[in-house]
DNA sequence: TTAATAGCCCTG
DNA sequence: AGGGCTATTAAC
């Protein structure tokens, strides 16, 4: 007699699956069951079922529930997952469990309110609107509207009537109307009335040549400016695909860009569409309802961040990634998954077509559409006819004089747009008041106890604090290291700008936007909110603002300090600067006013703000593309970054020291580097090392890997250190 | 990862 | 002997 056992996988840091007996319960693939593992109770997902384990039969434990109530995950799923695992080097237990809601990972059993959903029988569309008398008006508006939708929720029938539910069951007992259990949508927010705006030449383009093909796999590149009307070319592509009623439109954004701005957009354009949303911010119990509604497909339009890639979605037909270059797509810990990445796998897998939009695409993504591995589409034009590109200039800070970092020039422009009514942005990447606090003796600066980095002068709440550990303190009377008390803040942050704005134009409405001033719960919203309703004049803002809000009232962007980042180490910086440029230049000018963007900087003569000048993205990013040649970096070789951190910066060398002569063992074809430090040294208390491996193919790298990680996981000098696997870092 | 246990030094 | 600590190992 040949026993029952189940393959089970459970959040566990161990690349295996375990076995179980059924215990009686009927299991389904896919299902959720609890298990007893050691001494605890676990959540696991039944991978498959066999009838002979490697494991002895007395060591076997029966599951001690399965929730069969509950829909399975699909095979589609378990495929992408089981494909990430191996890419990303992580366990598969993990990585599948890290892919459901938190609520489907707990013991616990979980209820979601369901309710009625109404269509018309074939009786019913027999009968037709004729057979209810003129004078029954209610049952006639409900009959109306289940003629034109199948599916028809309680919320969408109680804004026709508030007597519905009577005249429903009055068809119901006619057998005209047939009603089914779904899951209760979320509350709808009032909608805005749509418009529906014309497609400029650039827009109609774009749009049919991805509808030309929209049964077969094919990335494209939707490039385009700030304002070029990409969001609408996404509308219409997503009214086509779900024209067909069982299909379904991912939309992924950066995390920064899920604002009720966008969510109204969508609902405004696409009311008759259930929207389902998902990203870190919502509660637990609706985290797991939008994820229901989408694995159920009744959800038809799902809008989230990076981790709703792996959403299961049975009618999937259209994937779009917007702002596809944002490194938030990346996911720095656990299972480092680059979104943009796996939703191109995903729709490879799928056999359906994706959209990456961006402005200023990934130097990876822009390789692959000028070596037409992507379809190309541009749009040109702004999409409100009227709206001119702003002008674009250069502010030589080392010619003139700055007074608290502002040029006379910028502050002229100020002026003149605080005469003119007009709202000003000026983008500092740097919270706080000052970024150091130096002693004027002894060069003494305040440094992290912590980290190997500088503190930050808060000046407000009298606190020196550290930007990556949170570490905070007093700000000393004296220096620690020579006793004098001539401690100067040195450098500029947001809230000194802030100060010196407000003595310099004292009628001026300033407002701050950063990290800081937004921690309160609907902070930013509401500073959005005022900044629409012009309560502000100029705004001083982190890169928090540089992206997805349009103020049409806003002509004039000055950028105060970039110049550090023009001459990092880090091969990205540059092609990350130049598109946070990009992308608050496209703030300015958006309607009918012509915008100004001016730029402090002692190196006026960089390429990078020659390109800006003229907002030429292909000639940087094909320069930039050339020097990546030249080097070897990607996109033109495959990096994967082995990181470790621990104590005693000893024990970090030596794990590091060992894997790279394990990898240089195991194969020829990587070039294995040796261990270095990362820019951060030390972070909280803990010293960081890195080994950089870098090959001429995915494969090879691959190879690499599959053979280094096992070892590595079984070798006793990772015992000591905390480490993970990078594979396509962006950081380093 | 969690949790138990084995080994070790220390005190009394 | 037993407390308190760290290192090691197993988990279906």
């Amino acid at each position: 007699m040949t026993l029952t056992i189940l393959k089970i996988a459970l959040d566990v840091p161990l690349d295996c699956l375990f076995d179980y007996l059924d215990g009686g319960f009927t299991v389904t693939i896919g299902g959720r069951v609890v298990v007893p593992f050691g001494r605890r109770k676990l959540v696991g997902i039944v991978v498959d079922r066999i009838d002979s384990s490697e494991i002895a039969t007395d060591k076997l434990k029966a599951i001690l529930h399965a929730f069969t109530d509950e829909p399975a995950l699909d095979h589609e799923s378990f495929a992408l997952l089981r494909f990430c695992a191996d890419y990303y080097q992580y366990p598969y237990g993990q990585a599948l469990l890290a892919a459901l809601p938190t609520r489907l990972r707990q013991i616990e059993p979980v209820v979601l309110r369901k309710q009625f959903a109404y269509s018309l029988t074939p009786s019913g569309l027999l009968a037709g609107l004729e057979a209810i008398p003129a004078r029954q008006a209610v049952k006639r508006r409900l009959f109306s509207a289940l003629l034109e939708n199948i599916d028809v929720d309680e919320a969408a029938l109680a804004a026709l009537s508030s007597t519905w539910r009577k005249a429903i069951q009055a068809m119901q007992e006619a057998g005209w109307i047939n009603a089914k259990q779904v899951l209760a949508p979320p509350r709808i927010q009032a909608q805005v009335p749509s418009v529906k705006p014309d497609l400029n030449p650039d827009q109609a383009q774009a749009l049919h040549a991805i509808l030309a093909q929209v049964d077969v796999f094919k990335p494209w590149l939707l490039h385009g400016i700030t304002g070029s009307g990409k969001t609408e070319v996404y509308m219409r592509l997503i009214l086509s695909a779900l024209t067909n009623n069982e299909s379904q439109v991912l939309v992924l954004v950066p995390e920064i860009n899920l604002t009720p701005q966008l969510i109204a957009r969508f609902r405004s354009r696409l009311p008759d569409f259930q929207l389902a949303l998902l990203h870190s911010n919502l509660g637990h119990s609706e985290r797991l309802l939008n994820w229901r509604l989408a694995q159920s497909g009744q959800a038809r339009i799902v809008i989230g961040t990076r981790l709703a890639v792996f959403t299961p979605l049975p009618k999937l037909r259209l994937i779009i990634v917007d702002e596809e270059h944002d490194s938030s797509y990346k996911q720095q810990d656990g299972m480092r998954y680059h979104a943009r990445d796996i939703a191109l796998m995903r729709a490879k897998r799928r056999n359906i077509p994706i959209v990456l939009g961006s402005a200023t695409p990934a130097l990876e993504t822009w390789n692959n559409a000028t070596t037409h591995k992507y379809g190309l589409l541009t749009l040109n034009n702004r999409a409100v006819a009227k709206a001119m590109l702003p002008n674009i200039r250069c502010i030589n800070t080392a010619l003139g004089q700055t007074y608290e970092g502002l040029s006379s020039t910028l502050l002229e422009a100020l002026r003149d747009r605080l005469a003119r009514g007009e709202q000003s942005l000026l983008f500092i990447n740097r919270r706080g008041y000052a970024p150091v606090l130096l002693c004027s003796a002894c060069h003494w600066m305040a440094p992290c106890p912590r980290c190997s980095s500088r503190l930050v002068v808060h000046l407000r709440q009298r606190q020196l604090r550290c930007h990556h550990c949170g570490h905070e303190e007093k700000i000393p009377q004296q220096c620690p290291s020579c006793g004098n008390a001539d401690l100067h803040p040195t450098g500029h942050g947001t809230q000194r700008l802030e100060q010196t704005l407000a003595a310099l134009l004292p009628q001026a409405r300033i407002l701050r936007v950063d990290r800081d001033s937004t921690r309160r719960k609907h902070a930013l919203s509401d500073m959005l909110t005022d900044i629409y309703a012009g309560k502000v004049d100029i705004l001083i803002g982190t890169q928090m603002l540089a992206k997805g809000h349009d103020f049409p009232n806003l002509t004039l962007v000055g950028v105060i300090d970039t110049d550090s980042a023009l001459f990092s180490p880090d091969f990205r910086t540059s092609e990350h600067l130049f598109a946070q440029l990009m992308q608050v230049a496209g703030r300015a000018g958006r309607a009918d006013k012509a915008g100004e963007v001016l730029i402090q900087t002692a190196h006026p003569d960089h390429a990078l703000f020659n390109a800006l000048r003229t907002q030429d993205y292909v000639a940087y990013s094909d320069e930039l593309l050339h020097e990546r040649k030249i080097c070897q970096f990607p996109p033109f070789a495959y990096l994967a970054l082995l990181r470790a951190e621990a104590n005693d910066f000893n024990q970090v060398q030596r794990f590091l020291q060992q894997a790279a002569d394990s990898a240089r063992l195991i194969t020829q074809n990587v070039m294995v580097y040796d261990p270095t430090r990362p820019h951060m040294q030390r972070l909280k208390n803990m010293e960081r090392g890195q080994l950089l491996m870098q090959a001429n193919s995915r494969q090879s790298l691959q190879i690499l890997l599959r053979n280094l990680v096992p070892e590595l996981r079984g070798c006793n000098s990772a015992a000591k250190v905390r480490w993970s696997v990078d594979v396509d870092p962006l950081e380093f």
